[in-house]
RNA sequence: GGCGACAUAGCCAAGUGGUAAGGCAAUGGUCUGCAAAACCAUCAUUCCCCGGUUCGAAUCUGGGUGUCGCCUCCA
């Protein structure tokens, strides 16, 4: 077997970062929050997925074999961010004049879509939420006989107080939590604990739920709750243990923590102990929400002219605990740092028979995995790209380095220079095309003038051609000619 | 109010006790008739503030301040 390198990652659930271990050896389970599919993923969703996505793909690079899973939430969701009180789903629907579950498959394309384009890795399974209802029904009427679960009021709800300790992420003091913080929240009669949620619903303040299913709970038609369907899905997929759990930092409570006590309880024993959370995007206002109108999309960049891999660079650039402030100058930033790179990387171009030095490669290859063994730090990671770009070592181990590197990455380091090589050269090629001989040849002699320092005729010859109705322009690759 | 994360140049940032990486931008230069590109060079006596520990602190510690997130139907 590979030896894996040792890697820390910093965990929410110890606070601090912790030597990864997994349940089986070298084998390792990865579960992550996946998107609601009412509306587009919003950049800073995308951020998530971006760090998650490298996260998996270093895991597999340092050796593991990973499985990774994620759900699709497309049942049972609040409208907006600001929770005003519709379902997110139904809200769509209506908004769109579709039924929710084509709201939900269009939804879910666009959000690969959107993934394709930041070269983001599909998970190994994808899971919509309304495919595992009888794995609800199963947890939760196992919850109601371990006595971890009530019903009232129509609906199935946890039963906080029956844990030893439910704030797993925080120390929360019930009596300071505040109340109603999240306008239209309203507190629940039903719940013998302020901290208890909800499993299974038949009666909610949402009334036009579009998709019930029966149950052996009530007679009427119920749906899931809002937590339970991500501690199946990792269930049914990975088995009893979570060997690393990911999301967003927002997700942490009462998400997570939901999550926890509902497995926990129900499997026995300790579930996940990994939890990997990023931070926010945020924008100027704070942070980036859906429920602002108007919101920043994969589209929306790409129809201002970005390559949604210069977005993926900006996020590289950055830890994923930290929040990031968005503008479109730090953008343009890593805009520049992109074409830079791929320029630079095109530039270096290996003889025939150049042999890769495989000691200055595993060198580098030992300081890449240095540092995102480290809690994942891709600006150090990125930072080395340079490093090799600069080292003293032939172009073919540069450019392997960098290949492998880019497997972790995916920033189309290669392919790019590559397209970057070839675009020159077919301009290169044709450069004169569909233009009269005459003008070539004028076009010639005033690059052989020019080469003269006969500048005088070298500017004739210039008017001379912009008479005939074509302008000349000087590249890098030469002289240019497009007709007026 | 409670809990948590974060605070390093114009911007993005690295840094886990030994004297401030890297990128973008900027400035000067080389080279090109000009320009672009490329290349070379310059660019934080100092890391939010005030104390403490230490031979030595951006790094540890105590106290402030600020920003962001969460506070229970935001997956």
């Amino acid at each position: 077997m590979k030896q894996i390198p040792e890697i820390r990652l910093y965990n929410s659930y110890t606070r601090s970062r912790d030597i990864l271990k997994t349940h089986e050896e070298g084998k390792l389970g990865l579960y992550t929050c996946g998107p609601t599919v009412y509306h587009y993923a919003h950049i800073g969703n995308l951020r998530s997925y971006i760090m998650e996505d490298i996260l998996d793909k270093f895991l597999r690079y340092a050796g593991y074999d990973v499985k990774r899973v994620a759900n699709i939430t497309d049942v049972g969701h609040l409208s907006s961010d600001a929770d005003e009180g519709e379902d997110k789903m139904v809200k769509g629907a209506k908004r769109e004049k579709k039924t929710v579950l084509e709201i939900a498959q269009y939804y879910t394309d666009a959000f690969f879509s959107d993934c394709d384009k930041l070269n983001i890795r599909r998970p190994d399974v994808v899971e919509p939420a309304t495919n595992c209802i009888p794995e609800y029904i199963e947890m939760i009427s196992t919850l109601l006989e371990k006595g971890y679960a009530y019903k009232a009021g129509g609906n199935i709800y946890f039963d906080t107080s029956k844990l030893e300790r439910y704030y797993v992420f925080n120390e929360h003091e019930e009596e300071n939590l505040a109340v109603g913080v999240r306008e239209g929240v309203e507190e629940d009669g039903n719940k013998k604990n302020k901290t208890d949620f909800v499993l299974w619903f038949t009666q909610s303040k949402f009334e036009d739920q579009a998709l019930k299913w029966e149950s052996p709970f009530f007679d009427e038609m119920g749906y899931p709750g809002w937590h339970i369907e991500c501690s199946c899905i990792s269930k049914k997929h990975l088995g009893e243990y979570l060997d690393i759990h990911c999301g967003g930092v927002d997700n942490m409570f009462p998400h997570h923590t939901n999550e926890i006590a509902q497995s926990e309880s129900y499997l026995g024993h300790e579930w996940c102990t990994q939890w990997f959370h990023v931070a926010h995007l945020n924008d100027e206002s704070g942070k980036m929400s859906k429920s602002k109108g108007e919101f920043l999309t994969v589209s929306l960049l790409e129809s201002k002219g970005y390559d949604p891999l210069s977005y993926r660079l900006f996020c590289l650039g950055s830890h994923y605990r930290k929040s990031l402030v968005f503008s479109f100058e730090a953008l343009d930033n890593a805009v520049q740092q992109y074409e830079k790179l791929i320029a630079r990387i095109a530039q270096t171009e290996p003889m025939s028979g150049e042999e890769i030095d495989g000691q200055v490669f595993e060198s580098f290859r030992d300081k890449f995995i240095k540092a995102l063994a480290m809690d994942l730090n891709t600006a150090n990671a990125v930072s080395l790209l340079y490093d090799v770009l600069k080292a003293k070592t032939n172009d073919a181990t540069k450019l392997a380095l960098v290949e492998d590197f880019d497997t972790v990455l995916s920033l189309n380091l290669t392919e790019a220079a590559k397209k970057l090589r070839e675009d020159n050269e077919e301009k290169e090629k044709n450069k004169f095309a569909g233009v009269p001989q005459e003008i070539i040849d004028m076009v010639n002699e005033r690059t052989e003038a020019k080469k003269a320092k006969n500048f005088v005729r070298a500017d004739e010859l210039r008017d001379m051609v912009k008479a005939a109705g074509y302008t000349i322009k000087d590249t890098p690759q030469g002289a240019e000619v497009i007709k007026d």
